[in-house]
Parts: structure tokens; C-alpha cells; sequence
DNA sequence: TTGTGACTATTAGTCCGTT
DNA sequence: CAACGGACTAATAGTCACA
């Protein structure tokens, strides 16, 4: 999967790393403190998110950053 | 070095990687059609960019956009 | 060559309802 | 529970004159 578009990265991995977890996006909107339609507009790859907002998706997610930027 | 925030994480990498390719910010800034300016307060962690503006800066480094986060 | 402050234009991010 | 849309406000993108 080459040259893959970082929007599409890190949506497809916080979907992931989100459904592993359990987690609702309700849930993740709560304790990011975003709100859930953002966090939907994120995982559907149409957000472009600045990296504070990524770092907070992170830890909620309880995982690094860098897991967010995984190629895939 | 734990828990930096991502943004110093950012910075220290892309100005990193940039000293050790050898470019000069306005090289970077050329590349990118970013304003060196710009480019500036990003590896000084004063700006907060968005996941875009980092794929580009990676992109002109030469380096996948995991790169820039990973943790130092 | 890099950093700063100040500024405007554009987009990120909120909040409402609805599907 | 997740996605979509519109209307809105806060924050970032991007520029400049200068240090």
C-alpha cells in the first residue's frame, strides 16, 4: 500500500486502534473533549486535522502518536 | 525522554532531519510552497500544523510522515 | 540563514439537527 | 452508534517587514 495519503493513514488507524479498544467515538469525543461529528469527520478521512488534536486522539486511544502515522 | 508533546517532537525532528540532509529552511520552504517563515515557528514549535502541512514538509525532506513523530 | 510580531484569509473545530 | 449538512466561531495557514 505505497504513497498512501496521511489523511487516510491516520483515519484508518484511529478507526482501528479505536474499534480494538472497544471505544465509541462518543466515548473518544468525551475524553478528548472533541466533538463526536469532528472525530467522525476525522476517521472518514475528510478532516484535516492539526497535530495537537491528533495527540489528543492518541491518548485517549492510550496509544503514542507515532502509532497514528503507521503505515498501513 | 517521555511524554514530549508532539509538538516538540515535530520540531526537533524535522529540524533534524533537515540539518542532516543539509537544506536550509528556504530550501524547505521552496519545496514545500511553505513560507520559511512559517516553516520558522514550526520546528521553533510555536505553530501547530495540520497533518497536511507536516506530509508536505515530509515529503520535501524525503522521509515517510512517520518519521517526523517519532519520539527523540 | 533563521526567528519574531503582527496581520488577513482560510480552514479547523463546534453545535444543531437529521439520516 | 456513526455519518452528513449547514451555520457558526476559534484557530491555523500563509504573508510581510524586519531583527
Amino acid at each position: 500500500m505505497p504513497r498512501m495519503s496521511v489523511q487516510s493513514r491516520v483515519s484508518r488507524n484511529i478507526q482501528r486502534i479505536r474499534r480494538e479498544k472497544d471505544l465509541s467515538q462518543e466515548e473518544v469525543a468525551h475524553r478528548t473533549d472533541i466533538h463526536q461529528t469532528y472525530l467522525s469527520g476525522v476517521e472518514t478521512g475528510k478532516r484535516n486535522p492539526s497535530i495537537l488534536v491528533v495527540e489528543r486522539i492518541a491518548k485517549a486511544l492510550g496509544v503514542d502518536v507515532s502509532e497514528i502515522f503507521k503505515p498501513n
